[in-house]
DNA sequence: GTGTAGGTGGTTTTT
DNA sequence: CCACCTACAC
């Protein structure tokens, strides 16, 4: 296996080798888009333990999200030939929480303590404005949530706070202390309290902190330019006077300052880490010479970078393409016609990402894509486990496992419906006030008071029997057994399988699909000694929220924001929407940093682009229902002019994409985008006449019979819906 | 206690 | 414009 690994360092280039090989001191990486970054900091892990003798236990790699973990730890399983055992990887809140679930008790939280994500949170906080009787109008729980996530971000408790310096700010210092208690009461442990609980753990308790920081002699951090004021801390409180700490970064794609992460981390680091060595990473192998000036020039106008220029020995390619849109639905169908001529060239589908700022833009985006019969998955939106249904499910199963968790009794105890609404739950809420007891305690003492009404008191023993029988077979059965058994006795299946709609069916199909994801569990994580697997269990999906992409595996094209292609890259990039108050949005324009983040965002779009890149925006938008005149971004120029050529619009807007012949055989959904003929004659994408408004395409039809009305798009009078009984239509 | 009409407001997202 | 939430009628 060394000799494979040798090999393969002999293949790096003299930065990535140096950055691989680098000993003594800690180890500044500042890797360029596409120069190799994870390849380095995988090859140094396999290096420090193939070469050096590093024990695995020795190491901890941190990632930011739990797929780069994933794909991380794989490719040390490549490299490495075995299991890497004893080695921490994961990401900050990941190993926080291992590190909690290890020491529970010396962190003073009960042993089967629950992580909660950011809908839990908001939902906590709003019951507290309930309880402290806080006006809603006045605090919203969304910003009160956000400033406790900062907070707790920076390190500081409610108590540490300075006094408060204005009535506003003492209420949100009132809440904030408010629920740290109510998480304490309920063993609830929300993302940044994984992290500021783990840092105050290593700091208060010297046994722990000197066995970690013996323990640790190698610590990597991966997308350094994202970390946070606390992930910062806990790095240096773990890193020993002999620990050798690499991070890995890029300053010119740091792109969530907004959520916290301090890019001038990186500077600190250099400044606080003495003995710290950089290498610049600035060999690009991904994209062409062109998209790499672009993204060069585009990026030089932010002022104190790193500077770093990345280069490439690769071939010019084709120039930038930009198109001034009519309109977004113009742009779209430029889009559209890229797409075609990509796959007239014999490329695929999965080759090309569309990428925009906000997620609202993919609509239109998609209606196009749709009409013209392009397969495409789209990134954004709920993942599968915070999907209401299964969160839903999860609730029982957490009420189950501890029935004092009122956050959980509240959310399942009317769901579904069984006529215990808000009256009877304030009651049950009152009653639990008044004896000191959890909700589920109130619950049964309300039935034996007989406080409630018959009808509603039916319910509630319906309900309380449900629960009870659930914990009855927790302790014998298999993790998927419950999971089933929830699903089915709560009546969460039936009643979405009873409702129409091909919404509920799809809520039934995820909750059987909860089964499955249950039982995988079980065999990728055999019985962890000590935690009980549905502790585990839930612990995983509040911290691994589950795949993003839907599932069918179909070769696509790939739509998300900007955001989210962090990471990716694709042969054929469009970046829609470049327009002044879109992209810089408009929130960001006010400030210098904020646009330079904008930038920073514009970049790694561009970066992502391999051998071609789309630019474009519509002079006209529909904005929350208005046309708008729109300039365009001034991104675009700031790319130089002579690598982009400009693709002339068409004199008259014309639909035009959608007569044009099938995507050929690669496309199976074509037929079904197309190829529908309904009961009148017309089919979507077709063009008609009309005696007035000429030609045009057809978008869209509703109703049957003598009601039946077309949308359609004309290419001089704009989109009409007609009455198909009265306008003389004929097919083209 | 539950369904529907009006009002509101509307970046980016991981853990 | 459209999705989400809150306020009222059944």
């Amino acid at each position: 296996m060394e000799i494979s690994l040798q090999a393969a360092l002999d293949l790096l280039n003299p930065a990535q080798r140096e950055a691989v090989v680098a000993s003594g001191g800690h180890l500044l990486v500042l890797a360029g888009a596409g120069s190799g970054k994870t390849r380095v900091i995988v090859y140094r892990i396999a290096w420090l333990i193939a070469e050096q003798r590093v024990p695995a236990q020795a190491i901890l790699a941190v990632t930011f999200t739990n797929k780069a973990a994933g794909e991380m730890r794989e490719r040390l399983l490549d490299l490495l030939g075995r299991e890497i055992e004893g080695m921490w990887v994961g990401t900050f809140h990941g190993l926080s929480h291992k590190f909690l679930r290890l020491h529970w008790q010396e962190a003073s939280l009960p042993e089967s303590f629950q992580v909660i994500d950011g809908d839990d949170q908001l939902q906590s906080i709003r019951r507290l404005f309930k309880t402290m009787g806080i006006n809603e109008d006045r605090f919203e729980p969304k910003k009160i949530q956000a400033y406790i996530n900062r907070k707790k971000d920076e390190g500081v408790r409610a108590n540490q706070l300075p006094p408060a310096e204005n009535p506003y700010e003492k209420v949100q210092q009132e809440i904030y202390a408010e629920y740290e208690k109510v998480c304490e009461k309920n063993g609830l442990v929300d993302f940044a309290e994984l992290l500021l609980r783990c840092y105050e753990l290593l700091k208060n308790n010297t046994e722990l902190f000197n066995h970690y920081r013996a323990r640790f002699s190698h610590l990597l951090v991966d997308e350094f330019q994202d970390t946070n004021g606390i992930q910062y801390q806990w790095l240096s409180l773990l890193a020993s006077p002999t620990s050798s700490v690499t991070v890995v970064g890029d300053d010119d794609q740091s792109i969530y300052g907004w959520r916290g992460a301090k890019i001038e981390n990186i500077r600190r680091f250099e400044r606080e880490f003495k003995d710290t060595r950089m290498v610049r990473l600035e060999q690009n192998y991904r994209s062409t010479s062109t998209i790499l000036a672009a993204a060069n020039a585009l990026i030089s106008y932010n002022p104190s970078r790193f500077g770093k220029t990345l280069w490439t020995d690769g071939i010019a390619g084709e120039p930038i393409s930009l198109y001034a849109g009519f309109n977004e639905e113009d742009e779209a169908l430029y889009v559209v016609r890229e797409i075609r001529r990509w796959l007239d060239k014999g490329r695929k589908f999965d080759e090309i990402g569309l990428l925009y700022r906000s997620n609202a833009q993919s609509r239109v985006l998609e209606e196009s894509l749709v009409r013209s019969g392009v397969p495409y998955r789209i990134y954004g939106g709920l993942r599968f486990f915070e999907r209401a249904e299964i969160k839903d499910a999860l609730a029982y199963l957490r009420l189950v496992v501890n029935l004092d968790d009122n956050a959980a009794f509240e959310r399942v105890i009317n769901v579904p419906p069984r006529g215990i609404g808000d009256r009877s739950l304030e009651k049950i809420q009152e009653l639990s006030r008044e004896c000191g007891v959890s909700y589920w305690a109130a619950a049964k003492e309300a039935v034996k008071r007989q406080l409630l009404t018959g009808k509603i008191e039916s319910s509630l023993r319906g309900f309380i029997a449900i629960i009870q029988g659930l914990c009855d077979i927790v302790l014998e059965d298999s993790l998927s057994k419950i999971i089933q058994a929830v699903i089915h006795d709560s009546g969460l299946l039936r009643f979405f399988k009873e409702q129409e709609g091909e919404k509920s069916q799809n809520r039934a199909e995820n909750l059987e699909e909860l089964i499955n994801a249950a039982s995988d569990y079980e065999l990728e994580n055999p019985t962890q000694d000590e935690l009980s697997p549905i502790t585990a269990f839930l612990s995983y999906t509040s911290l691994e929220a589950g795949d993003r992409k839907s599932g069918v595996e179909e070769s696509a094209v790939q739509l998300m924001t900007l955001h989210s292609a962090k990471g990716l890259e694709f042969p054929l990039v469009f970046i829609c929407g470049l327009e002044d108050g879109l992209f810089p949005h408009h929130f960001s324009r006010e400030t210098p940093t904020a646009l330079e983040e904008e930038r920073r965002l514009c970049y790694v779009g561009v970066t992502r682009a391999r051998e071609k890149l789309h630019l474009s925006y519509a002079e006209k938008r529909r904005i929350f229902g208005r046309d708008e005149e729109r300039q365009p971004s001034r991104f675009i120029r700031e790319i130089p002019e002579n690598l982009i050529e400009e693709t002339k619009r068409k004199v008259v807007v014309r639909a035009s994409a959608f007569n044009e012949s099938a995507f050929g055989s690669q496309s199976s959904m074509t037929s079904m985008a197309m190829g529908v003929e309904s009961e009148h004659g017309y089919r979507l994408g077709q063009r008609v006449l009309h005696p007035k408004f000429g030609e045009g395409n057809v978008l869209d039809h509703e109703g049957s019979g003598e009601r039946t009305r077309i949308h359609v798009k004309f290419d001089n009078y704009g989109s009409k819906w007609l009455a198909l009984a009265y306008a003389k239509l004929e097919p083209v």
